[in-house]
RNA sequence: GCGCCAGUAGCUCAGUUGGAUAGAGCAGCGGACUUCUAAUCCGCAGGUCGGGGGUUCGACUCCCUCCUGGCGCGCCA
């Protein structure tokens, strides 16, 4: 009998993963029985999950359905030749085979907890992944136009945004925060003329405001402001641009604080007129007419986004010389391009979607793979408050600023409900239920979680019982039934990040969260009721060592998935 | 008309890229506080996964088609 010091090796040298182990096993058996069919082992991908119902064991796989084509057997007659072969492990109590022809795995009863183990060695670490090391991404993601404070309805796009970034850091990615704004064009001017209005009605000076000028209170202070720093000077000036460079460089001051409440900074913030007066719009388009990619049509000049998929061909330069937002956009990711990323993400709004082709082709047109650049699409969000379902686009919902929210709410509840749904679908914000402080609220159901765990600890010390750290000789007595379930959980937080990596969604995080806490509280009642299942039991101070080791885990899961959502963790409630 | 997204329990939504008997929260009903914080837990009830075809050992998941809802289809930004 080897001893669980012995164990502990051998999951050391498979990586600390039992579905490495198990991949092995699987390995071995299917080339055992290649070798006895007279054919070489099958090039295929081992597929390990966990089975749905538990009486089928802790991992199954289904290797010998996939592989009935090339043997030309049946699966499980298939699944019964590589089991015969797949050798002993002490981590693996019994295979057995099952129906359709899944090979199924019971564990040793303990063999879970040496994920608490690697927990406690790996700390904040814990569910990291190396999937994108020494690749350089930038997220693009925001891009409101500096025309006025962030309201509720951008909460969505700054949280997506926000929220895979750091997921994609979790990745080991090098990520790059960029926030790209349109500080030129039509919008602009009228901001310019807005500000100017309201800066001579300050000065008591009779002005006209511009007809759907941006009215808010906030151009007001604006007007204000630059009075205190420039007097009257202004009061004859006829050039606006000065009024609408004071004005972006304000509102996008303005927009940094509201994001930083919520604790998003961003690396970069990218002026479009920066573009235009380094000569970089004008150059990309050179670049592109050098290329064949441009053609002129009716005084206008086209880019050719059809031959890479795009509907129809579209407009850069217009008949009048002006030229279309979609020149700006293009020398803005040539730019971006040419800064060396492996991975351009960008995160738009659903009523942006149909921009998504036309920036894919303008990307192959410069020459890159179209794969270089991701779009993220998120859906509308409505607001459900006083009964009331009010559609938020980025033009409606004006009336409720993002600051109010976060303020009113609180940064964890806003960014858990924006993370809850997967993107593509439209989501009902739901402010009733974001404003209470009860059970109700998913928030507080997992911030109690990791509370409870926080006072398990003060409460063992109150009681003269000092937590002696991390001791895997004694894990094995964790083997209560909602024990197990608690450290099949944990074991499933490094894969979910992965999940988050890959789909670029991390709304899983907060479905993971809700699971891993339920299955605590869960445990944690269960105790009220059964003596032997309380945690901390005096009369049994190594048990209660052991499961003061899960409490651990448990706090350190719960922490790193809140971190990765930009959630705080509370210590008590 | 064309394109994108969605349609899963009364409501809001998950569903690990095709796995075994479809899950959770809320709402409803019934239980558990001399407590390691009941801001919690347990049980019951609730389903033609929008409809119909197809692909295969196997479909909520993939393909086709139809229905419903949202969004988008400019030399607007």
């Amino acid at each position: 009998m080897e001893t669980f010091q012995e164990r502990k090796h051998g999951m050391e040298k498979e990586n600390g993963n039992i579905k490495n182990i198990l991949e092995g096993m699987i390995r071995k058996g299917l080339e055992a029985y290649s070798r006895s069919m007279g054919m070489a082992s099958p090039e295929v991908p081992i597929l390990i999950e966990r089975p749905a119902i538990k009486t089928f064991g802790d991992f199954a796989t289904n290797i010998a359905m996939q592989t009935a084509g090339i043997f030309k057997k049946n699966p499980m007659a298939i699944a019964e030749g590589i089991k015969a072969g797949i050798g002993v492990n002490p981590f693996v109590k019994e295979v057995s085979v099952a129906k359709p022809g899944f090979i199924n795995f019971h564990l040793a009863p303990g063999s879970s907890s040496y994920i608490l183990n690697t927990i406690w060695k790996e700390g904040e670490r814990f569910g990291k992944q190396a999937t994108g090391k020494g690749k350089k991404v930038l997220i693009e993601f925001m891009s409101a136009n500096p025309t006025g404070p962030l309201h509720i309805g951008h909460a969505r796009n700054a949280i997506l945004g926000d929220s895979i970034a750091r997921a994609l850091e979790a990745g080991g990615y090098e990520v790059t925060r960029e926030y790209y704004y349109n500080d030129a064009g039509v919008q602009m001017k009228k901001l310019g003329l807005s500000l100017r209005a309201r800066y001579l009605q300050e000065l008591g000076r009779i002005a006209e405001f511009p007809e759907d000028g941006y009215k808010g209170e906030y151009m007001i202070h604006i007007a204000r402001d630059l009075i205190s720093e420039k007097g009257d000077a202004l009061a004859t000036e006829e050039d606006t641009e000065i009024f609408t460079h004071y004005a972006a460089c304000k509102i996008i001051k303005l927009i940094d604080e509201d994001l930083k409440c919520l604790g998003i900074r961003f690396d970069n913030w990218f002026s479009e007129s920066s573009l235009h007066e380094k000569g970089k719009v004008a150059e990309s388009l050179q670049y592109l007419k050098d290329k064949d990619m441009l053609y002129e049509k009716e005084g206008a000049w086209w880019l050719r986004t059809q031959a890479f998929g795009d509907e129809k061909d579209r407009v850069v330069i217009k008949s009048d010389g002006e030229k279309t937002y979609l020149a700006p956009d293009i020398a803005y990711h040539k730019d971006k391009l040419e800064r060396g990323y492996d991975l351009l993400i960008n995160v738009l709004g659903g009523d942006h979607h149909g921009y998504v082709p036309r920036l894919k082709a303008g990307v192959q047109a410069l020459g890159y793979d179209a794969r270089k650049l991701q779009c993220i699409v998120f859906q509308m969000v409505s607001l459900l408050k006083d009964g009331e379902t009010i559609k938020l686009s980025t033009r409606s919902g004006r009336f409720i600023t993002l600051r109010e929210v976060v303020e009113e709410l609180g940064v964890a509840v806003v960014r858990f409900f924006f993370l809850m749904r997967s993107s593509d679908s439209q989501m009902t914000f739901d402010w009733q239920l974001a404003k209470d402080h009860s059970m109700n609220n998913p928030v507080y159901y997992i911030q109690y979680a990791h509370a409870r765990c926080c006072s398990l600890f003060k409460k063992a010390e109150e009681m003269g019982i000092k937590w002696q750290g991390m001791n895997e000789n004694i894990l094995s007595l964790l083997t209560l039934e909602e024990e197990e379930n608690i450290l099949k959980i944990l074991e499933k937080y490094p894969e979910t990040v992965q999940l988050c990596i890959q789909t670029l969604e991390p709304h899983h995080i907060t479905t993971y969260l809700r699971e891993l806490a339920g299955s605590f509280h869960n445990f944690f009642t269960t105790g009220t009721k059964e003596e032997t299942k309380r945690i901390i039991i005096p009369q049994e101070p190594v048990l209660t060592q052991a499961r003061l080791c899960l409490v651990f885990a448990l706090k350190r899961v719960l922490g790193n998935a809140l971190h990765l959502i930009g959630i705080e963790p509370l210590e008590q409630m």
